[in-house]
DNA sequence: GTGAATGCAAACTCTTTGCATGACT
DNA sequence: AGTCATGCAAAGAGTTTGCATTCAC
């Protein structure tokens, strides 16, 4: 698969090699967030050679060019994913007893925040929600 | 100072030592978020002899027992805060540029992120949005 | 061949844990 | 004395950096 999202994440920047190109494949692929080391592994487990130092490089270089957004979801590591795809970007809740996460996305809210961004008097570059609970598997 | 928060915060749990009464002094005067580094230094340089472990264990404490609530930025650490005191409690907006932080506050937003939160399905706990962008003094 | 990207290992930062000491009942 | 919190130091986890090598043009 080549998306436009995979394309301009390749070519922006210098010229990518190994490490690079896989996981920006990878993270084309991807419709949630995943961490550096989940990355990692997968690459890894796919039969890929990368270092998990250059995935971290890449990850950093890719979030600094505007192409993944960086997550954190409150157990202390940070998660990426691709941004806004078709337009559309979406929020996080995450069940505190089984760590599952899952994505939510609210055009409503998306306008509270708007509204609030401009109260602020900051140039608001982007957000994050990160909602908290007990799935409905463990309540 | 002795406000409600104190006194429950103090109360809860076992009995408090030094670092524990320090602690939650400290922070039942902020109004904002601090890190655990931020506190033991602030309570060394008070000349308190807090060891940096029992900072961690007592906001680890505290967070279980709902007095503080966690929040992560996204520079890799995390910060506390009061929980809702005065039965209002409030989101951050960081500067990427100079690290500012401060806070704000939204009804519209909250009404909003209830009503998402229902929609979920989760038994939602809490939540935490963050802005990032530019500050007035660094754009 | 040249310069950038890569992989490994060491370094770093933040956080947690083990253990002996100290405080309060 | 007994019990629990504390402080220090060591251990862990996640992330970053230094450097020799490999890869792409």
């Amino acid at each position: 698969m080549t998306t436009a999202w995979n394309e301009a994440a390749l070519g922006a920047g210098r010229q990518p090699g190994r490490a690079r190109r896989a996981v920006v494949e990878l993270l084309g692929r991807q419709s949630c967030c995943l961490t550096a080391l989940e990355i990692f592994e997968r690459l890894r487990a796919a039969g890929s050679g990368v270092g998990l130092a250059s995935v971290y490089r890449t990850l950093d270089q890719l979030s600094r060019d505007g192409f993944l957004q960086k997550i954190e979801l409150g157990d202390g590591t940070t998660r990426y994913e691709p941004t806004e795809r078709g337009g559309h970007h979406h929020h996080h809740v995450v069940c505190e007893t089984c760590g599952k996460v899952e994505p939510f996305e609210d055009d409503r809210l998306e306008q509270a925040l708007r509204r609030v961004e401009r109260q602020t008097g900051y140039a608001v570059a982007g957000h994050e929600v990160v909602l908290r609970g007990s799935c409905t598997d463990c309540s």
